[in-house]
DNA sequence: TTGCGTGCAAAGGTTTTGCATGGCA
DNA sequence: TGCCATGCAAAACCTTTGCACGCAA
């Protein structure tokens, strides 16, 4: 199956190393850079695909313009933690959380609804503590 | 307040002749170009944008390789009653909830997160019910 | 040796932006 | 008249792809 080359294994600690955190393909891409490592773009978005689809890590859409975010999920993705994610429409900034009363939205939907819900791709939009102070 | 233009009420025309159903920003382009009028597509984004914001349509991003859909809420939609939206992988079909449980999102966000949900914009990525079952 | 993985560069496509012009209020 | 909206074109951006070379198995 996949190789064991020395790009995967700088990227899978990488990702290891911070979990629960976001990080975009450039992230990768800049930190390995910055530890000295060349490594192609074209590398990084192969063998994140490839993370993907072994279901090691997520991978998040925001929006068309914001790059793609990728989180190490490991062990974690048997226990059934899903985390969602809030979008600031003012700022940008992506709000991470993993938050037991939101996940019940899921079950709730399945049960009254019928709708099994996606949380990988369902991004809740509104605006920030921040920003909504500063209105 | 939002101009009256005419390249506004042609996209409001053709979106409004299509309830339900998804349409890119190059269709609307294509769309108003067969009509036999000229439209730059950097003004089909700004005026898609601005009827985002009023809660007229509503945009969907599935991810950064497939183009943006819009699609037509109505007018009404931004008159205070919140409404939610589960947008189907599979069949594209777009659900229109307005449930209690769901609506107590928002207030669970803000209190305990201090996010200011905006239900408008805000579309629950899933399965429904018919394609779950043919899965 | 076989064939996947990598790097570089360029392409691909959507969305945004700059600037001068035109149209609504 | 004062702005906002528009059109055109170019830019910006993330992501993918082509191709030759290198490296794991």
């Amino acid at each position: 199956m996949a190789y064991k080359t020395k790009q995967r294994e700088i990227m899978m600690e990488y990702l290891k190393g911070m979990p629960g955190r976001h990080v975009t393909a450039g992230d990768v891409t800049e930190h390995l850079r910055s530890k000295g490592q060349t490594i192609g773009q074209a590398t990084v978005y192969r063998q994140l695909e490839k993370l993907v689809d072994e279901g090691i890590v997520g991978k998040y859409m925001i929006d068309g313009v914001t790059p793609a975010c990728f989180e190490y999920m490991g062990e974690n993705a048997h226990k059934g933690e899903t985390c969602f994610h809030c979008k600031c429409e003012k700022c940008g900034k992506l709000i991470h959380l993993h938050c037991e009363e939101l996940e019940g939205i899921g079950e709730h939907l399945y049960k009254d609804h019928g709708f099994v819900l996606n949380p990988l791709r369902t991004v809740f939009y509104g605006v920030c503590e921040e920003c909504a102070a500063a209105m």
